[in-house]
Formats: C-alpha cells, structure tokens, sequence
DNA sequence: ATGTAC
C-alpha cells in the first residue's frame, strides 16, 4: 500500500493519526517494503478497530499482517470494559487459542541419521492430522466439561503429560472463568472425538533442527543450542473453537444495533465487555482455550509415544506454549498508569518481557519465548519478550509469514506431489493426508518469514533468539 | 481456521 497514508515514527513504525470515527490512532509495525506490498485492506481494518467502543492507546499490526474477518490477522486492540469496551469474537479469531508449542529432545541432527524416515512415518501415523481428524479419546458429557474448565491440567490428570509441562505453558495450562455453559450442544459435539488432533490448513507438528543463534544469553535460558532437535506443534481449538466463533459473530451481529454500536464494518461484530452477550461469549472464549491447551497436551503426549518407538528411553521437556489468537484480561501501562484492560490478539502472540509475573522462573530474567512457525519447508523462529513491547504493542508481536497468495492461486500454481518430492531432495519430509492441502501451503505462497521476524526485532515487539530448520513436516 | 455451504 501506498506509504504517504502513515506518518512514519521510525524505521518500522508508521502511524495513522486518530480521524474520523477514529477514537485513537492506529499503528502499523514493518519495515518499508513490507508495509508496502502489505493488502490496502490492513489500513481499513485496523482503523476499523480503532473505531470501536472503549478501545484504549492505539489499534496496532504487526509486521505480518493481513486481511482478515474484521480484525486483520495480526491485529492487537486493548478495551477498558468501563468505558464500554467491546469484545469481539472476529478479534480473536476462528480458531481459539491457535497456537504453537515447542518440545526439547536432547537429540542433534546426528541421532537422527538412518531413522529419519521412520520417525517420520511413527509421527504421522501417531498424530491425526486432516480435515475432520478424529483421535482415539472420546469425551462424554462430564469429560468434556472438565476439559473445557481444566485445559492442559485435566489433559496431565488424564495421563497425557507431566505436571512439569504445565510450568511451561502460558497460564500455566488453563485460564479461570470457563463456562462450559456457554458452550453450544453442537460446539461439544463436533469436539467430542478431535482431541489429540492437528487439524488443517497451516497447522503442524514438525521437526525441526536449531541452525542459526542470535542471543547466546537467551538461548541458554531457553536450554536451545546449535544442531538441538526441537519438535514444534502448531494447532487450536479444532472444530470447537470454530462453531463458538461461527455462532457469537451470528450473535453478536445481531446485538449491535441493541447495544448502540455503531459498526465501521459488519464483520467487527462486537458485544459489551460488561453485557450478558460479551459475558457469554468470554466464557465461551475461555473454554475455547482451554480445548486449545488441552489439544496441545494431548498431542505432547502422543509425540512422546512416536518418539520412544524410535528412540527408547528418551525424555521430552517442554520450552514454552503459547497462544496467538485470544482475548485476554490483563494489567498494562494506559496513559502512565497500570490499569485492567482485555486485549484481543488475532495472530498475534503474547510476549511478556523479563521481570513479568507470570514468567516460569528458568525465563523471568530473559523474557516470555515468543514462537513463531514459519510456512512448510521454511524456517521457524524464537524470539523472546521485551520490555519496550509493553509501551509499543501490549506486550505482543508477530506470529508467523502471513499469506501473501490464496489457497485457491496456490492450488493452481503448485502440485502437492511436486512439492512433497522437491522438499525431500532439500532433506526435508512431508508426510500428510491431503496433497491438495499440501499445495495451498507451498513455501512461495507465503511471505518471507524472515522479514517479519526482523521487523518484529527491530520494531522491539520481541527480539531474535534462534532460527529453526525443518526436517521432517506432518501436516494437516 | 472449518464436518472448506445449512
């Protein structure tokens, strides 16, 4: 887009001044050429969000950011639910509490030789990926309401993962203030066999080799050194978080004009913080996360499974696990005074700088991992929280390359068989259900993740830690 | 993202 609309702070800060219905100014992070070859629609739609009611600072972007239902994906807006602050389910996104997670396997690329094959072959046939993937835990009515109020921590009770993975998870593997009441017969019945499971489009389970340190510092907190294997999980909140998005976007179309908002955009759908429908949907949401969580652990589980198989013995820590599409309660810096704000991050990942609270102990001297997936058969990055990022984004940066082409262009453009083989000439395996799915996510029909990643590090959102290699890739 | 439309 044309670059004469912002006024540029910085190098990577570029600033739309509050107009029109505008209530604060909105901010763009990334550098000049991304921001140029970034969709017109971004512009719209994060003025948009800086419209809404009892937003606070500014509507920010992140370097990545894209067209998106609403909110752009990777758009970051803080609401004071005093001064009617909204709540809006496109600002978290269709599926809840998307996120990745990344595991230790005190292996190197030397262990892997001569089993890379097998290892690929135990994962995928360990792990459910594809549309409609269905696992082998079947939850009925108590069991799925305990999941949806105990996140990751009912998945450890159950038996899938140590008490210590919890540590290392964002919230430490639930968020309070789940109703499962407020999640519909239909969410829970098109969750009730998907745990455990990948899932489609851009999500993972991979492989992945530390090639390049930036912060040797950081990298010790975070145990990472150069040649480690690391296994990385990208995935949601399946077919649950989905129907929730599908049914309060419905609702909460409906409740706008009730509430005396005034829409910039049907698509931001919203609802009171402190009305019974934002209430609702924020209950709901919570669950959502919880299944997020939960999922995540369950598949933490079975990759261990897969990997004793091939490697007996082995013993599997987690790094970090975090989210990059929710809305959530927390204590920021508005106008120079802390204060309860809720903060909506759709493709966009919470990243606390040292010293935070919330911190396990091993990181609270380095900050919050930040974990950022890269597209099939690109690198993947580790960064980790500033401080700046408080003042600068609500403690949030980027979450992966963005799309920079449809799936639709990109079926058209690459065939899943091609690209399967030409990633296993570079070392890289690709084991999944659906060639088709494989060639909507084609490495070229993303933008380039290391651009983001440096935008993202010099913007001071998050700063480079480690990048990663694939070698094997299980897709959904 | 998604039982890729109810």
């Amino acid at each position: 887009m044309d670059l004469k609309q912002f006024i540029q702070r910085d190098e990577t800060c570029w600033k739309i001044p509050a107009k029109g219905a505008m209530r604060v100014p909105a901010i763009i992070y990334a550098d000049a050429s991304l921001l140029q070859a970034m969709d017109q629609k971004v512009h719209e739609q994060i003025c948009n969000v800086a419209a809404l009611p009892g937003i606070v600072e500014a509507a920010y972007a992140m370097p990545d950011a894209h067209w998106g239902y609403g909110f752009p994906i990777g758009g970051v807006g803080a609401f004071d639910a005093d001064q009617g602050g909204v709540i809006s389910a496109g600002g978290v996104g269709f599926d809840i509490s998307c996120g990745v997670r990344t595991l230790h396997t005190g292996l190197t690329m030397n262990d892997l030789q001569g089993v890379k094959k097998d290892l690929a072959d135990e994962l995928y046939r360990s792990v459910p990926a594809g549309v409609g993937s269905r696992g082998l835990i079947h939850l009925n009515h108590d069991e799925m309401r305990a999941m949806l109020t105990g996140g990751a921590q009912w998945a450890v009770d159950q038996g899938f993962g140590e008490a210590r993975d919890l540590e290392f998870t964002e919230e430490r593997g639930r968020v309070d203030g789940a109703e499962p009441r407020d999640v519909s017969p239909r969410a829970r019945e098109r969750q009730k066999d998907e745990m455990g499971t990948l899932g489609s489009g851009n999500h993972y389970l991979e492989v992945q080799r530390v090639v390049e340190i930036f912060d040797q510092e950081v990298a010790e907190a975070y145990r990472l050194k150069l040649d480690a294997i690391v296994i990385s999980i990208h995935c949601g909140s399946r077919g649950l978080g989905h129907q929730i998005g599908t049914e309060f976007l419905k609702d909460m179309a409906l409740a706008a004009s009730q509430y005396h908002i005034t829409l910039p955009d049907r698509e931001l759908a919203c609802a009171p913080l402190n009305s019974p429908l934002g209430k609702r949907y924020l209950g709901a949401m919570r669950a959502g996360i919880n299944c997020a969580l939960a999922n995540r652990q369950i598949i933490t589980h079975l990759t261990r499974q897969a990997m004793n198989e091939i490697f007996p013995g082995i013993s599997i820590d987690l790094l970090y696990d975090v989210s990059h599409n929710t809305c959530k309660e927390e204590r920021h810096i508005v106008a120079g005074s802390a204060q309860t704000v809720f903060v909506h991050r759709k493709g966009a990942t919470r990243a606390f700088g040292p010293g935070h609270a919330d911190l396990p102990t091993e990181y609270q001297s380095v900050g919050q991992p930040v974990l950022i997936g890269g597209s099939m058969g690109t690198s993947s990055y580790i960064l980790c929280g500033t401080k700046q990022a408080e003042q600068r984004s609500f403690s949030s940066a980027c979450h992966g390359a963005g799309r920079a082409m449809s799936r639709r262009q990109a079926t058209k453009q690459w065939h899943g068989r091609a690209l399967v083989d030409q990633l296993a000439e570079q070392g890289i395996l690709i084991r999944s259900p659906s060639l088709r799915g494989v060639a909507e996510e084609a490495p070229a029909a993303y933008k380039d993740v290391s651009a983001v990643v440096d935008s993202a590090d010099k913007a001071g959102l998050a700063k480079k830690v480690a990048r990663l290699e694939p070698v094997i890739c299980i897709k959904g």
